[in-house]
DNA sequence: TTTGCAGGATTTGTCAGACAAGCTGACAAA
DNA sequence: TTTGTCAGCTTGTCTGACAAATCCTGCAAA
């Protein structure tokens, strides 16, 4: 490597930087909130207070504050200042661009996806139907091919995983994951990964899929949570393991 | 009546936001989104032309501009212009007003409820603080002298429910979850509703709240899955009878 | 002392102009 | 044809200013 990159010294130099200041300032104040750092009706900084604190044009400001009023968390009047909305953020769900995440939001979010497919794959085996199975197996055996050619199956696993959500008879829960797995589509990615075959990671987490596709097939709904549990804990480790050795 | 306000013309008129350009313009945008008028992928005017079109100042477009960002309708590119998203509205999950689902609708987003609050229960099981057990008792008592004393204990109910939210020590899940209670505060005003009392249903409630107590107290994860599990679904049988009854 | 009001200070909403950063397409050179 | 350069355009950010709404303070009146 040539010389070192010099260090941005700047206010908001710990957001990862994907989209623009306002963007870092909106996650900042966003996670302050949730946090409990202002409490519900609790007035916020004024914006030129905020544009001295972190050293940013009013403009940014005032696009950060636009965000979380339209993410329902602040509410503003004109002379008065902005304020915690009494009910932050229930206006819509959302969580914040992946970049945006540090590490403890990002596991966070990851076990709220955990909770929604294990209780995903559990009605499946309650309630899939022939035409479910019969998906579910063609994606399985998509993997299973691609495992065995070293081919990537990123894109069968997705399917898969879809035709469990559909399984599940359950459109609301089905979209819910899919928004949740939006935000992991790297994991997933890694999985088929070089890396994660020659150490036989590909191949556990097609063995998970097995017992999760075999759970559903026989319609044991505890066994379907068991296996899903089991497959996302080890999608995690996964994880975790790649993001050592990246950062390492 | 006095004599009637005369129309304000302007090209924003028809949009009956309450305050703001910035909102209405962006209203006006989404409008014509949804309606199709701009495609996924087309690009949209550039801020420029908005500012002659709309005649209002760059400041107005841009922040209406970001709030379609943050809905997720749009993106931008440094440069380029902005565009409309491949996938509009998959950056934030919402559901439709209460008032707007059907009855096979709210069995689903009930049912997603279940599931997060089974969830929420196990973690909070596993994880809850001394403090996590003393808000947990103080709302069950404040449930049990309702019970006893013929008040209305909705309110501890809610308490409950936050406070089990809350032990869990996952903001995301604890939000989300909060996010679709909102759409049954009448089921939960039900059980403490007079009707309720005299057979016998909210007592029952309160038994099942004991068990998820206990369960938490102990730190009995899977008991108190099976607990919330039990509670959310006599939830969904008291609320299909009260249903009955209102409408036959 | 208490109440009511006027007026200044504060804060958000909007406007205008400027420069920086990044993209696109045309054109010349190889 | 391919490649490199450059000019123009578009978004991102900064600065300064004024309007509109609110808050606060002090003073006069009851």
């Amino acid at each position: 490597m040539p010389s070192p990159i010099p260090p941005i010294e700047s206010a908001l130099s710990e957001l990862p930087r994907t989209t623009g200041l306002s963007a870092m300032l909106a996650g900042r104040l966003a996670t302050s909130i949730r946090a409990g750092e202002f409490q519900p009706g609790d007035r916020l900084p004024t914006e030129k207070q905020l544009v001295e604190r972190y050293a940013v044009s009013r403009a940014v400001v005032r696009e950060a504050i636009a965000r979380l009023k339209t993410d329902g968390f602040v509410e503003t009047r004109q002379g008065a200042g902005a304020f915690v909305a009494l009910k932050p953020g229930l206006a819509n769900f959302r969580i914040a661009e992946p970049g945006l995440l540090d590490a403890a939001d990002l596991a966070h979010v990851f076990e709220l996806r955990g909770v929604v497919e294990v209780g995903m794959a559990e009605l499946a085996a309650e309630r899939r139907s022939a035409a479910d199975l019969a998906a579910l197996n063609a994606a399985f055996a998509r993997m299973e091919q691609a495992l065995q050619s070293d081919e990537n199956g990123a894109a069968a696993d997705d399917d898969f995983h879809a035709a469990v959500a559909t399984a599940a008879h359950n459109p609301y829960l089905a979209q819910f994951a899919a928004f949740l797995a939006q935000h992991f589509s790297a994991t997933r990615a890694l999985t088929w990964q070089p890396a994660a075959r020659s150490s036989g990671g590909t191949a556990a987490a097609q063995a998970e899929h097995r017992a999760l596709l075999d759970a559903i097939t026989q319609g044991d709904a505890q066994a379907a949570g068991v296996a899903a549990r089991r497959h996302i804990a080890q999608a995690a480790g996964r994880y975790r393991v790649a993001d050592r050795k990246h950062k390492g």
